[in-house]
DNA sequence: AGTGTCATGTAATTTGTTACATGATTGA
DNA sequence: TCAATCATGTAACAAATTACATGACACT
């Protein structure tokens, strides 16, 4: 359901076409929301058959097309009601938090190693957010742009901060993560 | 890959049957992971066909049985492998996040409502966990008690406060999200 | 006799992963 | 002409979700 939710949520920044969005949601960009290509063609020709976003067809050289596609109003609508409706919490999943649970049978300088990669992984991460928190404050990203040009001036701003605040609490949760990692490591000296 | 892990760490406390498993991570007991009664009998039986635990037959009156699952030492070194290796994180993939990301097109009390439902959940959560490792700290869950009979008196202690230490970091990551919620409100209100 | 818990499964579907496959266009 | 990027797909598989299905046993 998410990934149909979160196609809708960056079409309606600005029209795309499925390369544009499998960038966009593979590896380094999608911090989000990550999907392979594999996944995303088909769901865009689902979306479109469900009337939820429209596609063109768009001449790149004589034998080369592309299809952009667009939400529809049936799209945006479907949209609205799923960022206004409280769903469930997804289930935990987290590989790693299996991994600390069992950290007590494998040998301390194991589990130290474990917890260095995760660290450096976690700040890496908290990093990016940050760096990609500060782009949307001063409106930097390309998709932020496009995405205001449809959008009252005046609201600029408030929207800028309220996108921006995503990526704070992505990466104040990598800090706190963090400092987690580091105690675990104390208490494994011991 | 991870609820065969998941299992075997579980297994390692305690030899189970599959309604044992199911009703651990069914619900409110897997705040780890989670999964379904029909992912875990299934599971059960490919892990016994992969040598990687042993099932035995117990009678439970003149027609019922239960397999009694446990770990073989296949499986024992099979898990020191996976929890002794750092890992890729795991996609990001929070549909809460993609409907964060959006709050700027719906109205604010609506997006207000939705996080007054996140803090709920995020604060019952953390609740949850606090209590579970304290729990764990105090020895007196009945799984991490029949682990420990199996372990030396001398590493009691740093084993308790390992296990209690993974549920700190899901409390403390809780409650940074319920932080990161209420100043999002504050800026939504703008 | 009936409710609740113990105990184990299957079937259908959706979602996500990994790998393979093809061709056009752009610019060095 | 060669590499990088643009552009779109398919196939096979693994993982997860939802729903259905059956029967034994324990207790009231």
């Amino acid at each position: 359901m998410s990934l149909q939710h979160a196609l809708l949520g960056v079409l309606e920044a600005r029209p795309m076409s499925g390369y544009d969005l499998v960038r966009f949601f593979d590896g380094s960009t999608g911090w989000i929301w990550a999907a392979p290509q594999s996944q995303i063609y088909p769901m865009l020709r689902r979306m479109e058959q469900a009337g939820l976003i429209a596609g063109d067809e768009e001449a790149r050289g004589p034998r080369l097309t592309r299809t952009v596609y667009s939400v529809t109003e049936k799209g945006h609508r479907e949209l609205a009601v799923w960022l206004g409706t409280a769903h469930d919490a997804a289930p935990p999943r987290d590989p790693f938090m299996v991994q600390a649970l069992n950290f007590d049978t494998i040998p301390a300088e194991e589990a130290m190693k474990v917890l260095d990669a995760f660290i450096a992984e976690q700040e890496k991460a908290a990093a990016e957010a940050e760096a990609h928190r500060d782009r949307l404050l001063r409106k930097e990203t390309a998709l932020l742009r496009e995405r205001l040009t449809r959008r009252d001036p005046a609201e600029h701003d408030r929207i800028a901060r309220l996108k921006a605040h995503v990526f704070d609490g992505i990466a104040a949760v990598a800090r706190v993560r963090v400092e987690w990692a580091r105690e675990g490591q104390r208490l494994l000296g011991e």
